[in-house]
DNA sequence: CTGGGTGCAAATCCTTTGCACATTG
DNA sequence: CAATGTGCAAAGGATTTGCACCCAG
């Protein structure tokens, strides 16, 4: 594979934050230093990241791809009123993919775990109340 | 709110299923039943479930949203091959909240685990090899 | 020099929305 | 009848792709 500075500046952008970006992030960041950079090329290359497994995309239930340089396995939170994806201290489970698979005729691979609610800056901005619950009509 | 033929034969057929099925497949579902009925009302029935706590929203990381009649707190498992949801009977785990509460200045209100891995069913077609991996070049 | 990588624009895919008409309460 | 729901088509957002040009090996 050939080597391109825009290639190394997405990796190495990937690999310094913790914000686990989606690709408009990821695009809106190294474009400080390749204004000329398109938009596909980011997708190309955090795809390629993904498939040469140096990173990972981050299931999410609402809105676009988020991804993640950290391999490592560990769980994440997502904030449901800003969409935050933050890393969390949680002991990694490994045996629950053999629980898992105990009453399951497929093979289990691994596991992600989501945690969910408010992150630590929308809480402070939502003090007086509870969360925000949009109700239907 | 209203009642409408439509909403019923999405709501039913959600209840009935357990392929946590995308809009596209409750269209292609609820068409034989109304012929005329259009992917936009699939659409805004079943956000309108999920508003209403009757749906949930399945986390994944490829592909569509799936949808799930069933609120009770259960785990899934997406097949790397051929993307179908199916439900896990592990124990649902909510001390987890608790557990990664502790290090987290946020709010945890609830939390998903998505198994993967290859299904039964993709299973027996691929009894020859291992799972089948996509090589970058 | 030659194949892979890029930028650009167009194309796709999934989902949402505007609007006129149909239906429900 | 008034409000809500529907169908259709168009709009939108996110991601992918085709293609001509550029650059690394």
């Amino acid at each position: 594979m050939k080597h391109s500075a825009q290639r190394d500046a997405v990796r190495e952008y990937l690999k310094s934050t913790k914000t686990h970006p989606s690709a408009e992030m990821v695009y809106e960041e190294v474009r400080k230093q390749f204004p000329k950079i398109s938009l596909a090329t980011v997708y190309r290359n955090l795809s390629l990241l993904v498939e040469l497994g140096e990173a990972k995309k981050v299931a999410t239930v609402e809105g676009n791809d988020r991804f993640d340089a950290d391999t490592s396995e560990h769980y994440h939170f997502i904030c449901e009123e800003c969409n935050a994806v933050l890393d969390l201290e949680v002991p990694f489970a490994a045996q629950l993919d053999v629980e898992a698979g105990r009453n399951f005729a497929g093979t289990i691979t691994g596991h992600e775990v989501i945690f969910h609610g408010i992150c630590p800056e929308c809480k402070k901005h939502y003090v007086t109340g509870g969360p925000v619950k949009i109700s239907a009509k």
